[in-house]
DNA sequence: CCATTATATTCCATTTTCCATATATATGAC
DNA sequence: GTCATATATATGGAAAATGGAATATAATGG
């Protein structure tokens, strides 16, 4: 139940990197390494459903994994990425968009700075 | 009328980046240089109005030029991308769906080597 | 002028994507 | 067991993408 997805190829992944809400979940994953769909959801101020079906759309791209523990589901960039796909992730970092990134991860920093959440620990 | 289209954003690459057939004109740009439409639409092997419609696409988003000459429009890809346009490019070079890109030059040499054809010189 | 060739665009039907909303599932607290 | 929370999925409808076919535009040759 950890690793999940396939192989990704340029059919999978330039219509997940389409659209602008997976691309700021993409940029938040690599930032912080693993979040939970809580966390995400606060990051990009969007409805539970629609960042959970991004993350589905990602998954089933083989672009994140999964790891649950207890209620919460914990998604992160998926290792070993093929090089190209590496590449075009490192490039969309230098993108001129990266002003919502910066604003997401502002907005997960306060939570966590706040106090400690509890799917920090995962126990609850 | 040399330049045309607009800066590329996130928002318009990777939706053009997500059609097969826009990929495979693209990869067949930068191995050529500049095409007329009437070779790429022999090279992908596909009808003339779908091929022109890509090419607007694209065009549209700021990842192709065109050159009109008499009767033809010679498509290349455009100067100057942004270094990260160009690194998603070079990355998608490498991915695993090359094969396309071979078949489709080899359609389009087989023609260029059997004797010049009228849009080489752009006299007809 | 007319005919031909190269390219672009329009119209229509189909498919896909997206969101909002509601609901389902699962886990843990009590 | 009930209740609350976290996450996933189903449903319905709007908007966009796509291809096929036909047509429009534009340039050239005769």
């Amino acid at each position: 139940m950890e690793y999940n997805g396939r192989v990704t190829t340029e059919d999978d992944l330039f219509p997940v990197l389409s659209h602008a809400i997976r691309r700021r979940l993409l940029m938040l994953l690599e930032a912080f390494g693993e979040l939970c769909v809580c966390d995400l959801t606060i990051a990009v101020d969007m409805p539970q459903a629609v960042v959970s079906r991004h993350l589905a759309a990602m998954r089933a791209a083989g672009l994140v994994a999964v790891r649950k523990h207890g209620t919460w589901a914990y998604y992160r960039c998926r290792p070993g990425l093929a090089p190209w796909v590496a590449a075009v992730i490192a490039a969309l970092r230098a993108a001129p968009g990266g002003d919502a990134y910066v604003d997401d991860a502002r907005r997960l920093g306060a939570r966590r700075r706040s106090g400690p959440v509890s799917c920090d620990t995962g126990d609850r």
